[in-house]
Formats: structure tokens, C-alpha cells, sequence
DNA sequence: TTGTATGCGTTATCAT
DNA sequence: ATGATAACGCATACAA
């Protein structure tokens, strides 16, 4: 009895030949409807155990015309900024018994084939979109084709977004490095691969004028760098800087897996942090903690969660795309821990 | 002419009305089917464009009994270990032009439903299974109903399974920290939360076991502790362990963020490592390399890239589920950084 | 070379 | 309360 149909997916007619009934029937009791007389729910029922039935989605898509899926489109999903927000967002999916499908992005090819396809393609109800900034073109698609979609760490005036603010961080960041007495301050920023995260570096740089503006300080362009978003991105960088002369007493990092890269530099040239060195991440990822990193917080679980909801609020709340778009600011903080103190006073 | 068809998705139909041909037409020129006039060709690509047409996959899923994506179950995805064998997962994925589904499990009644309901509903064309292992009758339905599956970092008998030798990896563990002199090892293995990893669990007990035997020591039941698999577990343990008046001198953690608690824990006593203490963790996650933690390696980006590699075979190469069952092994390596020193003859 | 009809497994709208 | 039947959007066999 085991083997005799091995490979043969039963449908919703096998059951109600097994049941003795119509498929309309066998329908309604897969979908709770009311109406059906106990006795024959009953029967159904059993049908469906002893099949091991269970409904074709895909099918059952075809004519809801939903999935069930929410898509996300994210750039390098293992780093840890992308990881928290990811984790914000699964949980709020998971909470709502829907599907997660992942769109890895990694190079701009991807990130547009997927903006280019994905709203025709039907295969999620709506798009979260992470630290990636659709174009006019592929903004007002996604609205002409119905696609929810709602921006995380990134912003469009036509796609409801949820930023947070970039500039006001590195404002704090720098500030208090100056409040500490550091006069010269290294910025290492990151790279804008492909224009992916292009507003995110161009925030952080101009955050970082402003303190020092308003510090009434020389900006000095060979104190800034950029590099990649990575550990050895903020390694060579954190080299280069620390390998001048006049060396930066404190260094601004623009994620905290570069400043982790600064910390390995540091180790590697024999510089104590923070007796030689003040240093001063951005995000907050776990390992911040672990390693008493000072950084700059992003809400990121709170990111991924509250885009989550916004987007399952403009599929469930729309007769057609009647939405309209949001604008969302959150709010960095900055967390110190023991990677900044006062300059020794040797100037 | 940018609203009047908002939220109208074109279909073949519409294409083909377009174009002035029938929808099979269009069906062949979507589909690269040879024999289309190159003349009605271009029209239909026209028509495409200008629509900005693209296939409804759910209904091409429907037919052709695919759906072009491949499901990942993964307990507490947002683990390095397991976000580094997704790494491998993912590039392999989308290497081959698919989809990810990731269905992220965090209690044991999740993991049951997905393992009872996944494989009738077809939203994917197979499943690869991280850390998890089905039991007799889970394994059984997979099979039956010719959904394809591999294992990862678990086993079972009817089911392509992809391990490596935990008990070998724990054994070379602690081999090493005996040969450096070391006599009281604490061992911090990790709960098998709901079975989940249970097997992991249990092979690094036995490799310690082994490990011990061979070396004519005893074993001291007090000296292992069972603890989460996260930063808080292993530091908890890592206090309990060395708050004893007779303390180990050297720790073995049955995962690297295990050992990274451990880290703190230390820290948080005034000990140094491995001065005062020495450690192995498990895993070789990449925090592992900053922290120059001692660790045994396992091939996480490989495993990931290599059940998907199976998978596929698996899901490519069989008329009608005619698979068999493969068990392949993968071997762990010592990965020996500045954790582990010899102890001081001190007894 | 191309158009039309059939069916994939559901749900929903009808009759009954 | 329940059974037949028409969509859903596509691929495909078959007719033209």
C-alpha cells in the first residue's frame, strides 16, 4: 500500500471521488466555509487524511491571485547590517504565516533584472526593498503594475519609504569625537558599489562637514577614505590613515564590520584602542557589543519589522493600488562603549 | 498615457491582440520556439515592450509543474553558522537562475508543519534542509510525494544526506588542548533545543569522550555543561565552569559563539586567554579570524553550495523520483590561532 | 508558419 | 447542502 503510488500528488478530484462528493464540496471544507453537513465534512475529511492531501498553491494562486510570498530584494544578504534588518523582517512575516522569498543581489545587473521582472512575474504579493534606491523608471513600474513595495534604508518619492537619518549619525558620531578633544579625525566611509547604499556613504560624509563646521575645524580631505563595506575594506584604509605622519588620533567608520577592520589594523601596528586611538562605528551589529565598540545605532530589527508591516498594510488595504506613498524617519543614536576617549593633550 | 491602464497587468492575450497574432505565437516567441516568421517576431516583441509584458509564472508553474524555486529550511537562519552555509546556498541558487524560498524554523512545531506541508504544496521544486532531520515518516512522505530533498548537517537513511564528522572534529579538539599540557578541559556543548542539532550535540560529546579515553584521563561529568547555542549560553556556562575552585585550563565550546561568550566570560574575570585559559570553539565562522580564536573548521560555504548542487541533480536528473539516496561526508579541520597555549606545570 | 482548443488544480458562481 | 461548470494565464498538441 505504500509504494503502489508513489509519485502521484493527489488533487482535490481524488479526494471527492474517495469522499463520494463534488469538488465544490471538498472546496468548501478545505476552506472552512460554512454550509457543509457534518456528516459529509467528516467524510471529506478522512479522504483528505488518508490521501495526505494537501492543496496545490500554485493552483489555488492562479485564481486568488496571490502567493502568499513576500519578496525581498537585498544586497549582500550575509553582512550583518542586512542580517538584523533580514531578522526584523522574517519575524514579521513568519508572524503573518506567510512565505519569504530572497532576492540576493550582488552586482547592478541583478538589482535591475529583478526590478525590471519582478512585478510582472506575480510570484510574491509585494517587495521589501533593502538599502536599494529604484530608479523613476522602475519606481512608477511598480505602481502601474500594482506591486506593493516599500523601501527600507533607502527613499523614492513614489515608493513608501523608511529611512533613517543618516546625516544626523554621523553628526553625533564626529561631535562627540571633537567633544573629546580630537582635532584630527580619519573618515572611512564606504564604497558606492554600483551606486548600491549611494545615499547612505553621501549622508554619513555629510554629517560629517557639519560637525566639523560647526566646530569651526579644517575639513582635510586626505583624512577621508573609501572603501569597501567590509573587514578588510576598513583594514587597508584604517593602514593607509594610520601610516601617515600625522596620523588621525580618532577614526569615524561608516559600518562596524569596517571599524572592526580598523580594530585589526590597530592590533597589527601595535596601536592601543582606545589609549592610541578613539574609533567610532556605525550600526550596531552584535559584534559591536562583544568588542565595546561605540557606534552609531540603527534601529535595524525595528527596519526590517516596521517595513514589513507598512507593506503587508498596502497589500491587505487596497481595492486597486490605491496606496499611497509614506515617508517614514527613524532615528540613530549613538551608543557609546569604550572605544573613545579624551586625546592626551600633546598638541 | 501613463494611468488610464494602472493596475491592469497584460497578459498573452493582451500581447498577442497587440501584435494582431494568436496567443500561441506569442507563446513561441516568449519561449525561443523556433519556427516564428522573424517579420511576426519583431512584432511580437513590440508588443511585449510596449506593454511591458512579462509571464505570469505562477500560471507557467501551473502547466509546466515547476516553479523554477527552490525552498531552504533553516532553524535561527540569523546564526553565523548558518548564515555562512546560506552564503553557499544562495550563490549556488542563483548561479542556476533560480529562486530562494527561505522558511525559517525556530520551534519544533514549525519545523513539523513545514516538514507535513511543504512538500504537497508545490510552491518549490525542492527542498534542501539545514540542520534539521526529518524523522522516519517526514522522510517518507518527501518521497512519496517525489519531492526531492538534501540534507545538510543532519542525516537520514532515505535521504540524500550531506554530514561531516563531528565526533572527529570534537576529538581533534581536544587531542589538541591534551597534548598542550592541559588536563581539566571544561566542555560547553550545546541543548538540543527541541532536537533540533541533536545529533551535533551528541557527536561532540562522543569526539570528547574519545579524546579522553585515549589518553587515559578521567572524565569528569561536572566539567561538561550544556548551554544555548548563543554568546549568553556560553558565557553562562564559561562563568559556572570557572567560578569552580578546581577550574579547567582550557575550555572547548561546541560552537564558535559559544566561545566567544566564553571570551566575555573571561574577560568579565579578569582572565586572559589563553594565559589563564585556553580555548577551541567549533564552526571557524568568520569572527572566528578576528578574534583569533582556535577552532575547528567546518565547510560551511561548501556544504550549502553542495546540497544545492545535489538538489538540483536530484530534481534534474529523474523522470519520476527515481533518486536514490547519497551519503556523503565532509571532514572537519583544526584551525589552530592564539587561543591555545600549554599550560604552566603547575600541578 | 500560425491560430484554436484543451487542460493544469483551484475557487467561485451557478443551478439544483 | 451540494454538484456541475466557468474562469485564472499559460503551454502545447493539433488543425489549418
Amino acid at each position: 500500500m505504500s509504494d503502489q503510488n508513489r509519485g502521484k500528488i493527489p488533487t482535490i478530484h481524488d479526494v471527492a471521488r474517495i469522499a463520494g462528493v463534488g469538488i465544490g464540496t471538498v472546496s468548501r471544507v478545505i476552506n472552512h466555509s460554512t454550509g457543509v453537513k457534518p456528516a459529509t465534512r467528516q467524510r471529506v475529511q478522512a479522504a483528505i487524511e488518508e490521501l495526505r492531501y494537501s492543496p496545490n498553491l500554485i493552483a489555488r494562486s492562479m485564481i486568488s491571485r496571490n502567493t502568499g510570498a513576500i519578496g525581498i530584494i537585498v544586497p549582500f544578504f550575509t553582512r550583518p547590517f542586512f542580517i538584523e534588518v533580514l531578522q526584523g523582517a522574517v519575524a514579521a512575516i513568519t508572524h503573518m504565516g506567510r512565505e519569504l522569498v530572497l532576492y540576493n543581489v550582488e552586482t547592478n545587473d541583478q538589482r535591475d533584472r529583478y526590478f525590471r521582472d519582478l512585478p510582472g512575474q506575480r510570484k510574491v504579493d509585494g517587495l521589501l526593498v533593502i538599502s536599494l534606491s529604484p530608479d523613476d523608471v522602475a519606481a512608477s513600474a511598480f505602481r502601474q503594475a500594482g506591486m506593493p513595495v516599500v523601501l527600507v534604508d533607502a527613499y523614492h518619492p513614489l515608493l513608501t519609504s523608511l529611512v533613517v537619518d543618516n546625516i544626523e549619525g554621523a553628526y553625533q558620531a564626529v561631535k562627540c569625537l571633537i567633544a573629546h578633544g580630537h582635532r584630527r579625525i580619519g573618515f572611512i566611509n564606504g564604497v558606492t558599489e554600483g551606486n548600491f547604499r549611494f545615499n547612505q556613504a553621501n549622508d554619513r560624509l555629510i554629517g560629517l562637514h557639519r560637525a566639523i563646521g560647526e566646530a569651526g575645524l579644517l575639513f582635510e580631505p586626505e583624512l577621508v577614505l573609501t572603501a569597501p563595506w567590509d573587514r578588510q575594506g576598513g583594514k587597508q584604509a584604517a593602514l593607509q590613515l594610520l601610516a601617515r605622519a600625522d596620523r588621525p588620533t580618532a577614526i569615524f567608520a561608516a559600518s562596524d564590520v569596517q571599524a572592526i577592520g580598523v580594530l585589526e589594523a590597530a592590533r597589527s601596528l601595535h596601536l592601543s584602542v582606545p589609549a592610541d586611538l578613539s574609533l567610532i562605528g556605525y550600526d550596531d551589529i552584535e559584534m559591536a557589543e562583544v568588542l565595546e565598540l561605540s557606534t552609531v545605532q540603527q534601529p535595524m530589527k525595528r527596519m526590517g519589522e516596521l517595513g514589513v508591516q507598512k507593506l503587508l498594510a498596502c497589500i491587505g488595504g487596497t481595492a486597486d493600488g490605491e496606496f499611497l506613498p509614506e515617508l517614514i524617519r527613524l532615528q540613530p543614536s549613538l551608543m557609546m562603549r569604550h572605544t573613545v576617549i579624551h586625546t592626551a593633550p600633546n598638541v
